[in-house]
DNA sequence: ACAGATGTTGATGT
DNA sequence: TACATCAACATCTG
């Protein structure tokens, strides 16, 4: 599940259970979860990083950037990433996919549990700061985005809904918010990034800023949202999963289209790939 | 049963 | 350069 709502989640969790506590001992429970440079295969193993990653301890600092964290265990520095599955818990026992365990000198410890395998840890070099932001662009929900930066990000021949999940170029924004803040911004995910008014670009700045926040506040609510995934709610969104649906603006059916292997969807009324988008 | 999806990010190839 | 495609991995849905 995560998009850029969900890693800040964890990231307010996380600092939340260990405030005031320390970490006295992390546990790899698969050790292939420490992985060179956030590599999404277990592939890329990491088993010196293992080491050093079971030596730490001490207070927990929690930085974030886009959907990367920045974790400062003592004078550890670490990058975590939750791939497509991974979350913290803070429970008294491993829940399912446990894949790390963070022991607390008080109460129960903190998991990082990950099906999927995606997910993964990272030792650093050079400073948290540095290597939590490297190679990312500005945070989406952060960095105030204006349209004149997003215009300036954003500004390459390619399709708007591709650019916007380029995390070199904005980082925090997946699938499923781009699709839908193209929505809100009433922007075809088609158009090519450097037709861009400025207008729009306002336009999409601020769709960017409403979704990031609305899907925030709804993720908001702890471990409990974690706790309760089996609980499906209805679809909150107003394209993404909605294909064939009326679109709740105009009544439009709702298309669905492959972009860069992944699912696109809008509304062609609300959303036209049309010349003049002012 | 099985084919085909799935919120992530890279490494490839044209 | 800049696309698209695949691969990593484990589940879930039709």
């Amino acid at each position: 599940m995560p998009e850029l709502p969900e890693v800040e989640t964890a990231a307010r969790n996380l600092r939340r259970w260990t405030a005031g506590r320390k970490v006295v001992e992390v546990i790899l429970l698969d050790r292939a979860v420490v992985r060179r440079g956030l590599s999404t295969s277990a592939r890329d193993a990491d088993p010196e990083g293992a080491v050093v990653l079971e030596a730490a301890h001490g207070p927990l600092t929690v930085l974030r950037r886009g959907k990367r964290l920045g974790l400062r265990l003592g004078d550890t520095p670490i990058l975590a990433h939750l791939g497509m599955t991974g979350r913290f818990v803070r429970q008294q026992d491993a829940p399912k996919h446990a894949r790390a365990q963070l022991v607390l000198d008080d109460g129960p410890p903190i998991f990082f549990a990950d099906a999927r395998r995606f997910g993964g840890l990272a030792t650093v070099t050079g400073t948290l700061e540095d290597a939590v932001a490297a190679g990312l662009g500005p945070d989406a929900l952060d960095t105030p985005l204006d349209g004149p930066a997003l215009r300036k990000a954003l500004d390459a021949r390619g399709p708007l809904k591709p650019l916007l999940m380029d995390q070199a170029r904005i980082a925090g924004l997946g699938n499923i918010h781009a699709a839908e803040a193209l929505w809100w911004a009433r922007l075809s995910p088609f158009a090519p990034g450097r037709s861009l008014t400025p207008a729009s670009a306002d336009a999409l700045a601020a769709a960017i800023t409403r979704q990031l926040t609305f899907a925030l506040d709804e993720v908001a609510s702890d471990e409990v949202a974690y706790l309760s995934d089996g609980a499906h709610v209805a679809n909150p969104f107003q394209v993404y999963g909605r294909e064939g649906e009326a679109c709740s603006a105009c009544g439009t059916p709702i298309l669905r289209d492959v972009q860069g292997g992944r699912s696109t969807f809008w509304c062609p009324t609300c959303q036209p790939l049309s010349p003049a988008q002012a």
